[in-house]
DNA sequence: CTTTAATTTCAGAATATTCTGAAATTAAAG
DNA sequence: CTTTAATTTCAGAATATTCTGAAATTAAAG
C-alpha cells in the first residue's frame, strides 16, 4: 500500500477535495480513503511515506479522525508502533458521520433556538414574525431529530430494505 | 431591520458559525440568516449596515447564495435597486440546499467511483480488495441516490407526515 | 536506569480563504 | 446623450487554516 496506483490516487485526491467541501482538512480525508482502502492497518510511519505529508501532520489528523469515531487503534505482536484501521461498512461509517456531527452542530442549533425562544418571551408582544421564523426552523430541526432517532439505530441490513422498499412504503402511506 | 436585537444577532451570529462547519463562509451564512427572520426584502445596501461587511463582500455573497437557489431578487415599484428574499419554508430550503449538494458532490463522486471501476476492469485479477471497497462505496452512494430520488419531491406536508409517522412504519416493515 | 523508537506538541511558515475599498461597469432617470 | 445611483469586478490586505520541522515527551526494550 506504500505505492499508489492510479485508482488509488484517483480516489484518495477525489475524496480529500470532498472533504474541503464539507469542512474537513484534505489531509484528514486522505488519510481516512486511504485506510478504506488499504487491505491491513497501516503505521503512522507509512501513511507518511504514502501521502507525502509531515509526521507531525498525521499525528495530528488521526487525533481528529478518532474524535470522529471513524479511526481505531490496532496492534501487531512484534511492533511496538500503532496501526490504524477504519470502519470498511460504508453504511456503519455515515451513521457514524452523521451521529457525530448531530452531536456538534445539530443539538447546539437546537438548544440556541430554544435559547432564542426563551429571551422572547420576555418581550411577548414584539416582533412576532422572528419568533415565527424560529419556531419554524426549531420545529424543523426538532422533527428531524425525532426521526432519525427512531432510524439511525437500524442495522445495515434493515437500511438497505427501507431503501429497496422507498416507492412502495410512499405508495403504501398515500404520501405519493 | 437595519438594528439588530439580541435575538437577531444570537441567531445571526450561530448560523454563521455553522455555515463555516459545512464549509460555507460566514458571510454567505450570515446573510441567508438576516434574510430569513427579515419580515421583508433587503437590499444589498441594508444588508452591509446591518451586517458591517464591505459592499462588495455582499454583492459576491449574494451572487453564491443565488447559485444555490436560495435567494431570490424581488423589486419594490419606484425603487430601483434589487431586494433580496429567501424561501420561509424551511422544509423547502434544505431540500434545495440538499439537491445542490447532491448536485455538485455525490454526483461527481458516483462518477469518480464508476471510472475507477472501468479502470480496473483492465487489470482484473489483481486488486481485488480495492475493488471491493469501492464497490461498496459506490453501491452506497446509488442506493441513497435512489432513495432520494423517490423521496426528494414530497410536498412539506408529506414529510412531516412521514416524520411523525416513523415508528409505525419501521414496526409495519418489521425492522425493528 | 539507559537507550532508542515512536509519538506528540507547538511555534512559525506556507497556503488558502475571505474580505475590503477603489475602480470599472451597468443601467435607470431625465 | 448626460448624469447619477446601483452593482460588480478585482487586486491586494487581512485573516484563518493547514502543514512542517524541530524539540519535547512518552514508553518499550534491554
Amino acid at each position: 500500500m506504500s505505492e499508489l496506483n492510479p485508482v488509488h490516487k484517483k480516489f484518495i485526491l477525489h475524496w480529500g477535495e470532498m472533504g474541503t467541501r464539507w469542512g474537513i482538512s484534505r489531509t484528514v480525508a486522505q488519510i481516512h480513503a486511504l485506510l478504506y482502502i488499504s487491505p491491513e492497518p497501516l503505521t503512522a510511519e507509512e501513511i507518511t511515506t504514502t501521502l507525502s505529508v509531515a509526521r507531525s501532520n498525521v499525528s495530528i489528523s488521526i487525533k481528529e479522525l478518532q474524535s470522529w469515531g471513524l479511526v481505531k487503534i490496532s496492534h501487531v505482536i512484534g511492533d511496538r508502533r500503532d496501526h490504524f484501521e477504519t470502519m470498511k461498512d460504508v453504511w456503519e461509517m455515515f451513521r457514524v458521520v452523521m451521529d457525530e456531527r448531530k452531536r456538534r452542530e445539530v443539538d447546539p442549533t437546537i438548544a440556541m433556538l430554544e435559547e432564542c425562544m426563551e429571551e422572547m418571551k420576555e418581550s411577548p408582544d414584539s416582533d412576532s414574525h422572528t419568533r415565527e421564523r424560529l419556531e419554524a426552523l426549531c420545529d424543523f430541526f426538532t422533527t428531524a431529530h425525532d426521526w432519525y432517532q427512531q432510524t439511525s439505530r437500524l442495522s445495515t441490513a434493515s437500511y438497505r430494505k427501507l431503501a429497496g422498499m422507498g416507492g412502495m412504503v410512499l405508495r403504501a402511506l398515500k404520501l405519493v
